[in-house]
DNA sequence: TAACTAATTTTACCTAGATCAATTCTATCG
DNA sequence: CGATAGAATTGATCTAGGTAAAATTAGTTA
């Protein structure tokens, strides 16, 4: 019953008969920072987390007020996003379940975090956390591990953002977008097809992701269908019809060179 | 003779008396990732260190190869950068002493790695390394607040490639430039004014870091100094005028708003 | 000190993407 | 079902920054 040999995979694996409830039907549970914790962990920090809903759209923290409480993503999509003073845009990253979202050790946020869908989040007060995350090794190994994750998909997007042409960058999310929503759709035990996936952005946010403007990012959708590579069904819901091709515009050069 | 009095903390404080000679000498021992370490530690580190030196424009690592060997820059400045297959290239961040350079827990690089300067570091074997790391939580610890460092400032620039205009790039470069710079002299234990520095990026390093061409680069540098914001002698060696109006432009609203 | 080289600046022009202004979709509601 | 409203698309300009090329600056060698 001890053998917690974890990670990503096999729920069936891991130790989680003795979960507080809420804990034992969590669908994160066996991934992300969760996954590093034995039912003893988990219990214990059970005590200081509170299970919280936002709808689409609400508002999770704001940048540079004082951090009050960490959380991990369970359920839905959060966007993350800088501002400057004169409201101009950008949005630094996009959290699937099992993200951990708020900045460690530090006592302002570093972001605004809104739901983009309907999102379910297990919180923590930043205080408390803070000390178990000391006094607990293994978790604070894991969530290191994926900040370092989130370091690199920040500079990729930085050379994104630097260097690529509209086209280029509006290929990339898309590769990104629907992968990350195949992970989320398997990792709820759904049925999914890698091609196929409705674009929960709009356009003002998908053009704040990739510095661009509303105009821009839809002239290169045209594009893309009229090419041929994908097709767009009430505006949202995306298929992609060649995968190797979008994958050659997205900057990741064919294996025939 | 052994008051070595530097940087951010007060290295009093800290047990170095029985350091190995390398590191009692060493000028980033109090601050950066040794910081977190007794003598003890840093004597059972040093056994698996090897410094190194590299002159101006070295290849310090490349991206995408198997990591051999992390580091931590004693002196000198590092530049971390990535490039799409055909060349384009975006430099991702600047590394200054004592910052820690390579992909933690990955077997593979995420970025390239040149010496800016001719730089000294510290170097250890990966598979070594990772294993210390594991089991010294203080270190890890103190490596994980780096890492989070490093991504605040990686989404700072992400704003900045995205939304900001070639004028207030620069702009927000120098003064950035002009900061770590200072930081730098002061931890060597040089007199320093944050106003002026030599500039070690060439045009084309700069144009590489900001999203821009040279040209673009040397036309903001000529507006800025036609507004008597800076001087520049013999295009390295920069001076702030107007460190207010500088940071205006660079996005941080003034106080008198 | 002149000659050569490489980096930088400047000038002239061009284009990708922004801006502005209609349309056209799609969803919602009476 | 038609009316309304917000989102997305499309078309017509405009411009910031790119491209190309020439001129200047600085550093290096002889």
């Amino acid at each position: 019953m001890q053998n917690k040999n974890v990670v990503h995979v096999d729920f069936q694996s891991n130790d989680c008969e003795s979960d507080h409830p809420i804990c034992k039907v969590c669908e994160v549970r066996a991934c992300g920072m969760c996954s590093e914790l034995s039912s003893e962990n988990v219990n214990e920090l059970r005590k200081i987390t509170r299970t919280k809903e936002y709808k689409a759209g609400d508002v999770i923290f704001c940048d540079e007020e004082p951090t009050e409480n960490y959380a991990t993503i369970k359920n839905g999509i959060v966007k993350l996003s800088k501002i400057l003073p004169d409201g101009r845009q950008q949005t630094i990253g996009l959290g699937f379940p099992p993200d951990f979202i708020g900045r460690a050790f530090k006592d302002k946020n570093a972001a605004f975090a809104s739901a983009l869908t309907d999102v379910t989040v297990c919180t923590f007060p930043k205080n408390l956390f803070d000390d178990y995350l000391k006094a607990t090794p293994t978790l604070e190994h894991k969530l290191f591990e994926l900040t370092l994750n989130e370091l690199d998909s920040a500079r990729d997007w930085m050379l994104m953002l630097g260097r690529m042409t509209a086209l280029e960058k509006v290929a990339t999310l898309l590769l990104s977008f629907s992968e990350r929503m195949h992970e989320a759709r398997k990792l709820h035990g759904e049925a999914s097809d890698i091609n196929k996936f409705e674009l929960l952005l709009t356009r003002s946010e998908v053009s704040d992701f990739l510095g661009l403007t509303i105009e821009t990012v839809s002239r290169q959708f045209s594009l893309l269908k009229q090419k041929g590579l994908i097709s767009i069904k009430n505006q949202r819901f995306i298929e992609v019809l060649d995968r190797e091709a979008l994958n050659e515009l997205a900057g990741h050069e064919s294996y025939t060179d």
